[in-house]
RNA sequence: GGAGAGGUGGCUGAGUGGCCGAAAGCGCCUGAUUCGAAAUCAGGUUUGGGCGCAAGUCCAACGUGGGUUCGACUCCCACCCUCUCCUCCA
C-alpha cells in the first residue's frame, strides 16, 4: 500500500512514478475518495464530540425536565451519527479497495521499460562448460536414471506433478540442507520453520490478496490458505508489531513447500520439473531500516548468488525494468542459471525490495528511543528455488554416460558420493 | 470434538453503566542527589486518525464484529484466540 499522504502532498511525484511503471492507475479517483472520506470524518467527529459533551452533562445532571431534554437531544444526535456512519463505512471501504489495488511505486534507480523484453542483464558469472556430447534435458536424464518419475506423479496428482525418487529425492534434500547451512552459518540468517497454511490477513499483508487470489489454493471450510512462498508466513511473523530498532536488520531463512495454481496456458513449460503446483524453496526475508534497504537488496542478492557460486553453476543477474516489476516490489533483481540441457536461462531467485509497501499493509513498524514508530522496509529473495536448482545440477554436471557428477560443495550432504546414478 | 476458565497499555494486574485512555506495581526516559554508581525523591512514558505553522485540540481503540443505551472496559449476541480437563491423534 502506498502512503496516502504522499499522494495528497505530492500528487505529481506519484503520478510520474506510475507513468514510469506504465500502469494505468486512476489517481484522480483515489484523491476524490480520500477527500470525500475526510469530509465525512470531519462531520461525523464534530457530531460525536457534541454527543460526548451532552452525555457527560446527563451524567452530572440531577433528574428532572432538563435532563430529559438533554436525552432527547442525545437521541437526535445519535440518529444523525448513525446515518453518517453508513456513508462513512462505505467511503472507507471504497478508498481501501482502491489503495489495496495500487501497485508499489518503482525505485528511481529502476530502468524504465515496457515488459520483460526490456529487462537488463547486469552481469554474467561463471563460465559455461563445453560438452563433447549433446547435453540432455533433465527430463531425459531423470527418467533414464530413474530418479524423476513423471508418469506416476501425473497418475497420483495430475498434470504438473512429479515424483522424485532415490538420488533425485536425496539430491533435493541435500540441496535444501546445504542452502540452509550456508545462510545460517555464513550469512547470519535465523532459520524459521513456519506454517504452510495461513489466515487470509497474511496474504493481504504481503500483497497477494485481494488482487491475486486466483493463483492461490485454499481450504474453503476453515479458510486456511496454502502459502505460495515462505515470504508470506515469515513476513507476517511481525505483523501488527512495533519492533525494537536496535534489533534491525532481522534476517530470516525458511525452507518450505510452495503451492501455486499456475493457471497458465496449457502446453507452456509443461515438460520437466521447471514449473509445478507444488515446489520447494529456501527463502530469505529481511526487515530493515528504510535508509538501508537498497544496500540490503544488494547484500541479499549476493547471499543468494553464493549458492550458485558454491555449486559452480554459471548464472546471470537480471534487473527488472519498471514494466516487469511485481505488484509489491519497488526494485527487483533475478538470478537465472544456465541449463545446458533445456538450453535456456532458468530463474532460480527473485530478490525484491518492497520498501514500506508490505510493512504498511501488515503494520510492521520499528521504534528507536523517543522517535515515532516508523514502518520497516521488507525484502526477500529465493535462496534458492529447489526444482530449478536441481535442474541446474543435473544438466550442468551430466556426463556422457548419463550419470551425474556431484558438485564438491554438495558431497558432504550426499554421504561423500562423487557421482550419482 | 465435549466441559470449564479467560482475553485490559512494553509486562503483571485492578476496574461490573457516566467521575476510566484506563488504578497500582514493574520496566523504560528525564531531572535532583552523587566524584560516579546503587538506593532514594520528583516528573514523564499507548497507538491510529482529523484540524492546526505550532502550542494544541477533537475523534477512535480495553480480542474482533454487531446489539441495547443519551452514555459501554462494564449488559446482550456471534465469532476468533489462549489456558485447564476429557476425547483423538504423529
Amino acid at each position: 500500500m502506498i502512503d496516502i499522504r504522499l499522494l495528497r502532498e505530492k500528487p505529481d511525484e506519484v503520478r510520474q512514478a506510475y507513468e514510469r511503471l506504465g500502469a494505468p492507475v486512476d489517481l484522480a479517483g483515489v484523491t476524490a475518495a480520500d477527500a470525500r472520506l475526510r469530509d465525512l470524518k470531519n462531520e461525523s467527529q464534530t457530531l460525536q464530540a457534541e454527543q460526548n459533551r451532552i452525555s457527560k452533562e446527563i451524567g452530572r445532571a440531577a433528574p428532572g425536565p432538563a435532563r430529559e431534554e438533554a436525552k432527547a437531544q442525545g437521541t437526535a444526535l445519535k440518529e444523525r451519527i448513525e446515518q453518517l456512519a453508513a456513508a462513512l463505512a462505505a467511503a472507507e471501504a471504497g478508498l481501501d479497495e482502491l489503495l489495496l489495488d495500487l501497485p508499489n511505486l518503482p525505485h528511481p534507480s529502476v530502468p524504465v521499460g515496457k515488459d520483460e523484453t526490456e529487462n537488463q542483464v547486469v552481469r554474467e558469472e561463471g563460465t559455461r562448460r563445453q560438452y563433447d556430447f549433446a547435453p540432455k534435458p533433465h527430463w531425459d536424464l531423470g527418467t533414464a536414471l530413474d530418479i524423476i518419475d513423471f508418469e506416476r506423479g501425473v497418475k497420483i496428482s495430475g498434470s504438473r506433478f512429479y515424483v522424485l525418487k532415490s538420488w533425485g529425492a536425496r539430491l533435493q534434500r541435500a540441496l535444501i540442507t546445504f542452502m540452509l547451512d550456508l545462510h545460517t552459518e555464513k550469512h547470519g540468517y535465523v532459520e524459521i520453520y513456519p506454517p504452510y497454511m495461513v489466515r487470509r490477513e497474511c496474504l493481504v499483508g504481503t500483497g497477494n490478496l485481494p488482487k491475486f487470489g486466483a493463483n492461490l489454493y485454499r481450504d474453503a471450510e476453515e479458510d486456511f490458505w496454502f502459502i505460495p512462498t515462505a515470504e508470506v508466513p515469515v513476513t507476517n511473523l511481525y505483523r501488527d508489531e512495533i519492533l525494537d530498532g536496535a534489533k534491525l536488520p532481522i534476517r530470516h531463512v525458511a525452507f518450505t513447500a510452495c503451492f501455486r495454481r499456475e493457471q497458465m496456458a496449457a502446453g507452456r513449460d509443461t515438460r520437466g520439473i521447471k514449473r509445478g503446483h507444488q515446489f520447494d524453496k529456501v527463502e530469505l526475508v529481511k526487515f530493515v531500516r528504510p535508509e538501508t534497504s537498497m544496500d540490503e537488496l544488494t547484500a541479499l542478492l549476493s547471499d543468494a548468488e553464493d549458492v550458485l557460486k558454491a555449486l559452480e553453476i554459471p548464472y546471470r543477474v537480471v534487473q527488472m525494468c519498471t514494466g516487469d516489476l511485481s505488484f509489491s516490489a519497488m526494485a527487483k533483481l533475478d538470478l537465472e542459471l544456465w541449463a545446458p540441457g533445456c538450453n535456456e536461462w532458468l530463474e532460480v531467485s527473485s530478490c525484491s525490495n518492497f520498501g514500506d509497501f508490505q510493512a504498511r499493509r501488515a503494520r510492521i513498524r520499528f521504534k528507536e528511543g523517543k522517535d515515532k514508530a516508523r514502518f520497516v522496509h521488507t525484502l526477500n529473495g529465493s535462496g534458492l528455488a529447489l526444482p530449478r536448482t536441481l535442474i541446474g545440477v543435473l544438466e550442468t554436471y551430466q556426463r556422457a554416460d548419463g550419470r551425474i557428477d556431484v558438485p564438491t560443495a554438495l558431497r558432504p550432504y550426499l554421504g561423500g558420493a562423487t557421482t550419482l546414478g
